[in-house]
RNA sequence: GGGCGAUUAGCUCAGCGGUAGAGCGCUGCCUUCACACGGCAGAAGUCACAGGUUCGAAUCCUGUAUCGCCCA
C-alpha cells in the first residue's frame, strides 16, 4: 500500500489537535474494555473527585497517573476497564447550597428538607460536571459510559444493603459519646475529619478552694470557660503534692456547686500544676477519666450543638458564645481573685475539616460501625501481601491506624446524603416503660396549637397530629432510649406494635460510608453482575496518602466483608503537588496553580508529561512550570523530528512508503548487512528504551519511564540517529530508503512509547503516517521481546562517536565556527580503523570535516590539536588557528584529570583487602580500566612531548 | 509527646554499596537545508554535619542540626 503523507507544521499547536482527538477516542469507544473474552481483564477505580470540585493539582496527577497505566496495559492487551465518577460530598456540597440559599435570604430551615434536597439536585445537574468535563480535558481515558456517583440510584441500594447487614450483624450500633461536633456545620465528624493544628493559645491558672479548710487548689487550663460544666478536679495518685487531698471536696468557681478531688494515674504531674480540672462533656480524655471513676463522674454539657454557652452554664453566662464566654470566665475568676495567672501556651486545636470552625466535643446520641474485627482482617490483607502498598514506606503508617482504630462515627445531621435507613415507632415504649414520643424532641418550622417545639408526645398533646409533625419538623432528636429498627423490610409500619405513627432517622450517612464501597458498588453489587464477575478484585488503587484511613482503609474493610476478596491488589500511594516552594496550596495562601491555565499556556501532553516525570516514589512534588515548559519543548521536538522524516519521504520514496505495519514486518526480517552501523545502532537502542520504560510502568516507576523515553527520543534519536541519518539521504546512499525505514519504524515505536503520556501528539503524529491501525491507543505497546538486536553494535558505534565527540570538543573549544571545514587525521589500526573507514561519511559529516585519513603510522604533524580516545589518536589540523599554550593547557588539564584517577584506582588495585574481599568481577572491571587509562595518558603525554618538540 | 520522610550542581530533582547524574538555568560558538520551543561545546557538587560498619559509603548503622508531614 502506497500513500502519500500529509504537509505538517513548522510546530506543534495542541489545541485544537487535542480536541480532535479526545472527540474521536469516545465516538469510537476506544475507552470501553473490549469485548475479547480472552483477553486478561485490568481495571481501575478513579478516587471519585468531590462532585463540587473543580480540578486541581492533585486531581490532575492523580489522574495521569491512572491514564498512563490505563492506556498502557490497554495497548498491551488487556480488556481495561477505569470507572469514573463523583462523590456527593455531603457537608461540603450542603454548604455549598446553603450559601445560595443565604444570599437569597433563604435557609434550609425556612425552605425544608424535601425542597432543600431537590435543590440540591439542580445544583448537581447544573455544576456537578466541572470536574468531569476538566478530566476529559486531561485526556483521561475513562470508560464514560459507566460514569457512577456516589448518590445514584445503584449506589444508593448498595449503601442500603451493607447497611443493613451489618446492622442485623449488630456491628452498626447508636450510642451516646462525645463526638467531634462542627458547631458551624451542626454536625457530628468522625475523629479523621477533625484536624489537629497547632495554636498559640494561654494556659490559665485558676485557683479552686477547699470546700471544708483553708486553702485552694491551683488547676491550669486552655479552655476556663468549660470550668462551668467541671465535675471534678484529677491529679496524679504518685504525686505526692496531692496526696492527701485525694477524696476532698472544692467548691467550683463561680458555679458554687461542689466538686471532688480524684486519682487518675493518667493525670501528668508535669503538666501545669499537676492537677487538672476534668469536664467529662467536653473533652475525651476527662470523657475517658470520668468513666475510669468508680461511680463515674457525671457529664454537665455548658455548651450547646450552636457553640452557645447552655441554660446548665448558669444564668450569667447563657446563651453567651464560647469564646465570649470564656473572656468573661476569666474577668470573672480576675474579680474574685482566683485568677493565678495566664501563661503563652502552644497547643494542638481540632478544627472541621470543611469550614476550618474549631471542633467542640458533644456528647450527643450517634451511629457507629464497629470496625475491631474489619480492622484485623484488613491489616491482615496488607500483612500477608493480597493487598501491595507501593511505596511501602506507608505500610507502617497504614498498620498504626489500623492497630489503633476507634469505632466509626457515621451518622451525619446534614440533609445531603444516604438516609440513615431505621426508623423509630412514635408509639412503643421504652424499656423503663415509658412511650418512645418522650425522647423524641421537634422543632417546627412554624407554630401550630401555639407550639413551636417540644416532645413528640408534648406536641402530640397539643394536638398536633403525627402527620402534621413529619411535615413540619426542621429538626428532630431522636433520644437513645428509642428503640430503632431497620427499614430493610418495611418502613411505614412498626414491627413490634404494628403502629403506623413512624420517624425516619433524620440523619445521613458519612459520605466516606459509600465510597467505602465504590470499588464494587461501582461494578453493581449488590447484583451480581458481569462486570463484577469480570473486573473484581480491580487491579489497583491509585491515590494521595492523604485519604489512606480516610478512604483506602476503609474499602478495604468493607471489600473484605462484603466481597470476601480484597477491592485492589495494589495501592499506589502518590505525593501530594506542592508549590515551587514546597508550601502546600491553598487558596488562603493564594499559591494554588491551576491545571487549566497550565494546560492553556503548555498542552496538556506536556503537562502530563511533567506529572509522570515529577513522580519520584516516596516524596513530595514541588511544581515548578519551567519543567512543564522544558517539556512543551519536548513535544515540539518530537513534533519536528516527524516533520524532518516526512519531508524526506518526499525525497527519499517520492511514490509514498508502506504502512507502518508493513514497514515493521520488513525491518524485522533485514539482514544485519542491509543496515548500516547507525541504523543497527538505533534499533538496539530503541529495543534497551522500551524494555526499561516497560519495566519501570510495571514497577509504577512513572519518573524513571518518562525519562527514559526522553533521553532516547531526544538524545538517541534526534541528537544521534536523525543527523546520521541525514548522511545517508544527502549522500544517496543506496540503502537511503532502508534508512528512511528505520527512521519510520523508531518513530513509530518511540510514538507507541510515549503515548501513554502524551496521548494527544502522539496520536496526531501517528495518523498522520500510513498505517492499519485505527487509533495509537490501541496499537501494541513495545516491550523488549519486540525487537531483534544486534552484537556488537554499541561497541562500534562508540568508536564512531568518540571520533565525533573528539572533533567537536576541539572545534568547541578552539571557538572554530561550524562553518569551518577541518582536516583530520586519525592514527588507529585493526578493527577500529576498518570501522573509521566503513563509517567516515558520518563521520565528516558530523564533524564538519573536509578530510579525514586513518592509519597505524600516521603521525602528529606540526600545529595539529589532538583528542585520545581509546583505541584511537585524532589530529585536528586547521591553519593559523593553532595556539600552543592553549592546546597544551588543554592537553594537561585531562593529563591531571586522568592522573587523579589512575591514582585512585592504584589504591585499590594495591589494596590487599580489597583484592581479597572484592568480588572477582569488579576487580576485573577496575584492572581493565586501569590499563585503559594508563594508555590513554601516555598517549597524552607523548602528545605533549611532541608539541613541546614540534611546535616550540 | 510518638512515628515517618527530606537534606546531592544556582534552581527542581533522580540515584540508594563499586570512578557523582538529569532537566532547567549559566558561559562560549553557531540563524548548518526537522526544530532558535534549535545545534555543538563548556563551567559548575567535601552528595547537611559528626561518628561507626565495610576492602570500598551519597548509598548501610548511630547520633546532631534544619525543614516538612502524619498520629496523639
Amino acid at each position: 500500500m502506497n500513500t502519500q503523507v500529509k504537509e505538517i507544521a513548522k510546530s506543534y499547536e495542541p489545541k485544537e489537535v487535542e480536541q480532535k482527538w479526545y472527540s474521536f477516542w469516545m465516538e469510537s469507544g476506544f475507552f470501553q474494555p473490549s469485548d475479547d473474552a480472552s483477553k486478561q481483564p485490568y481495571s481501575i477505580v478513579i478516587p471519585p473527585p468531590n462532585v463540587t470540585g473543580s480540578l486541581h493539582m492533585g486531581h490532575a496527577l492523580n489522574v495521569t497517573l491512572q491514564d498512563v497505566l490505563s492506556r498502557w496495559k490497554r495497548m498491551k492487551g488487556f480488556r481495561v476497564l477505569w470507572i469514573p465518577g463523583t462523590d456527593h460530598a455531603g457537608i461540603a456540597t450542603q454548604n455549598v447550597v446553603e450559601r445560595h440559599l443565604a444570599a437569597d435570604g433563604l435557609s434550609r430551615e425556612a425552605i425544608g428538607r424535601a425542597d432543600f434536597i431537590e435543590r440540591v439536585w439542580q445544583w448537581k445537574a447544573q455544576n456537578g460536571g466541572q470536574i468531569i468535563h476538566q478530566l476529559k480535558k486531561l485526556g483521561a481515558s475513562c470508560d464514560w459510559s459507566r460514569e457512577r456517583f456516589t448518590l445514584d440510584e445503584g449506589l444508593s441500594r448498595a449503601v442500603r444493603e451493607v447497611f443493613f447487614a451489618l446492622f442485623d450483624e449488630k456491628l452498626i450500633y447508636r450510642s451516646t459519646r462525645l463526638i467531634n461536633w462542627c458547631p458551624r456545620c451542626c454536625t457530628a465528624l468522625s475523629d479523621l475529619e477533625a484536624e489537629h493544628e497547632d495554636y498559640e493559645g494561654k494556659l490559665t491558672y485558676i485557683r479552686y478552694p477547699l470546700l471544708d479548710e483553708h486553702g485552694y487548689i491551683v488547676v491550669a487550663t486552655t479552655r476556663p470557660e468549660t470550668m462551668l460544666g467541671d465535675t471534678a478536679v484529677a491529679v496524679n495518685p504518685q504525686d505526692d503534692r496531692y496526696k492527701a487531698h485525694i477524696g476532698k471536696l472544692l467548691r467550683l468557681p463561680l458555679a458554687g456547686r461542689s466538686i471532688p478531688i480524684i486519682a487518675d494515674k493518667e493525670v501528668d504531674p508535669e503538666f501545669g500544676t499537676g492537677a487538672v480540672k476534668v469536664t467529662p462533656a467536653h473533652d475525651f480524655n476527662d470523657e475517658a477519666m470520668a468513666k475510669r471513676q468508680s461511680p463515674h463522674l457525671p457529664f454537665i454539657a455548658v455548651i450547646g450543638p450552636d457553640g452557645k454557652m447552655t441554660e446548665n452554664a448558669g444564668a450569667k453566662y447563657a446563651g453567651l458564645d464560647r469564646y465570649d464566654c470564656r473572656k468573661a470566665v476569666v474577668e470573672d475568676l480576675r474579680d474574685k481573685g482566683l485568677l493565678v495567672k495566664e501563661d503563652k501556651h502552644s497547643h494542638a486545636v481540632a478544627h472541621c475539616y470543611r469550614c476550618r470552625t474549631t471542633i467542640e466535643p458533644l456528647p450527643t446520641a450517634q451511629w457507629y460501625v464497629d470496625v475491631g474485627a474489619m480492622a484485623k482482617d484488613a491489616i491482615d490483607l496488607v500483612r500477608d501481601g493480597r493487598i501491595n502498598i507501593i511505596p511501602e514506606g506507608w505500610n507502617n503508617s497504614y498498620f498504626a491506624w489500623m492497630e489503633n482504630i476507634k469505632d466509626w462515627c457515621i451518622s451525619r445531621q446534614i440533609w445531603w446524603g444516604h438516609r440513615i435507613p431505621v426508623c423509630y415507632c412514635t408509639d412503643c415504649n421504652t424499656t423503663g416503660g415509658l412511650s418512645h414520643g418522650e425522647f423524641i424532641a421537634v422543632k417546627l418550622v412554624k407554630e401550630i396549637n401555639g407550639v413551636t417545639e417540644g416532645t413528640y408526645a408534648a406536641l402530640e398533646a397539643a394536638g398536633v397530629g403525627h402527620d402534621e409533625i413529619v411535615s413540619n419538623a426542621k429538626a428532630i432528636t431522636i433520644g437513645i432510649e428509642v428503640t430503632p429498627f431497620s427499614a430493610r423490610h418495611n418502613s411505614n409500619q412498626c414491627p413490634q406494635c404494628g403502629s403506623t405513627a413512624i420517624i425516619e432517622d433524620p440523619d445521613v450517612l458519612d459520605t466516606w460510608f459509600s465510597s467505602a464501597l465504590w470499588p464494587f458498588s461501582t461494578l453493581g453489587w449488590p447484583e451480581n453482575t458481569d462486570d463484577l464477575r469480570e473486573f473484581y478484585p480491580t487491579s489497583v488503587l491509585v491515590t494521595g496518602f492523604d485519604i489512606l484511613f480516610f478512604w483506602v482503609a476503609r474499602m478495604i474493610m468493607m471489600g473484605q466483608k462484603f466481597m470476601k476478596d480484597v477491592p485492589f491488589h495494589d495501592v499506589y500511594i502518590h505525593a501530594l503537588v506542592r508549590d515551587d516552594k514546597g508550601q502546600k496550596m491553598s487558596k488562603s495562601k493564594g499559591n494554588v496553580v491551576n491545571p487549566l491555565t497550565i494546560i492553556e499556556k503548555y498542552g496538556t501532553d506536556s503537562f502530563r508529561f511533567s506529572l509522570a516525570a515529577f513522580a519520584a516514589q516516596g516524596r513530595d512534588i514541588k511544581f515548578a512550570e519551567e519543567r512543564v515548559e522544558g517539556y512543551r519543548h519536548f513535544a515540539n521536538k518530537l513534533w519536528n523530528a516527524s516533520r524532518f522524516i516526512k519531508l524526506n519521504i518526499d525525497k527519499i520514496a517520492p511514490s509514498g512508503i508502506n504502512s507502518m505495519d508493513e514497514i515493521s514486518q520488513q525491518i524485522r526480517q533485514l539482514k544485519p548487512e542491509s543496515l548500516t552501523l547507525p541504523d543497527r545502532w538505533i534499533l538496539n537502542s530503541l529495543a534497551k528504551a522500551a524494555s526499561n520504560i516497560d519495566s519501570a510502568l510495571t514497577d509504577y516507576r512513572f519518573n524513571d519511564a518518562a525519562s527514559a523515553v526522553y533521553q532516547f527520543v531526544w538524545h538517541e534519536l534526534c541528537d544521534w540517529y536523525i543527523e546520521l541519518a541525514k548522511t545517508s539521504f544527502e549522500r544517496n546512499y543506496p540503502n537511503a530508503s532502508l534508512t528512511l525505514n528505520c527512521l519510520i519504524y523508531v518513530l513509530d515505536n518511540s510514538l507507541r512509547l510515549l503515548h501513554p503520556f502524551m496521548p494527544f501528539i502522539t496520536e496526531e503524529l501517528w495518523k498522520s503516517f500510513p498505517q492499519n491501525g485505527d487509533t495509537i491507543s490501541l496499537a501494541p505497546y513495545p516491550t523488549a521481546d519486540n525487537f531483534i538486536t544486534y552484537d556488537n553494535v554499541s561497541e562500534e558505534m562508540s568508536f564512531v562517536s568518540d571520533a565525533i565527540s573528539g572533533i567537536r570538543s576541539i572545534r568547541g573549544e578552539f571557538n572554530i565556527a561550524p562553518s569551518k571545514k577541518l582536516k583530520v587525521a586519525v592514527k588507529t589500526s585493526g578493527k577500529i580503523r576498518k570501522i573509521l573507514i566503513d563509517n567516515s561519511d558520518f563521520i565528516v559529516d558530523l564533524a564538519r570535516l573536509e578530510t579525514i585519513e586513518t592509519g597505524s603510522n600516521i603521525e602528529k604533524k606540526p600545529s595539529t590539536m589532538t583528542s585520545v580516545k581509546t583505541g584511537m589518536e585524532i589530529y585536528v589540523s586547521v591553519s593559523g588557528l593553532f595556539d600552543v599554550a592553549a592546546e597544551l593547557q588543554r592537553l594537561t588539564k585531562e593529563l591531571q584529570k586522568l592522573g587523579t584517577a589512575i591514582t585512585d584506582i592504584e589504591r585499590k588495585l594495591s589494596n590487599m583487602d580489597y583484592m581479597g574481599r572484592a568480588p572477582k568481577a569488579v576487580i576485573e572491571k577496575d584492572k581493565t580500566k586501569y590499563a585503559e587509562m594508563i594508555e590513554k595518558r601516555d598517549r597524552i603525554q607523548q602528545n605533549i612531548d611532541k608539541i613541546n618538540k614540534l611546535d616550540k
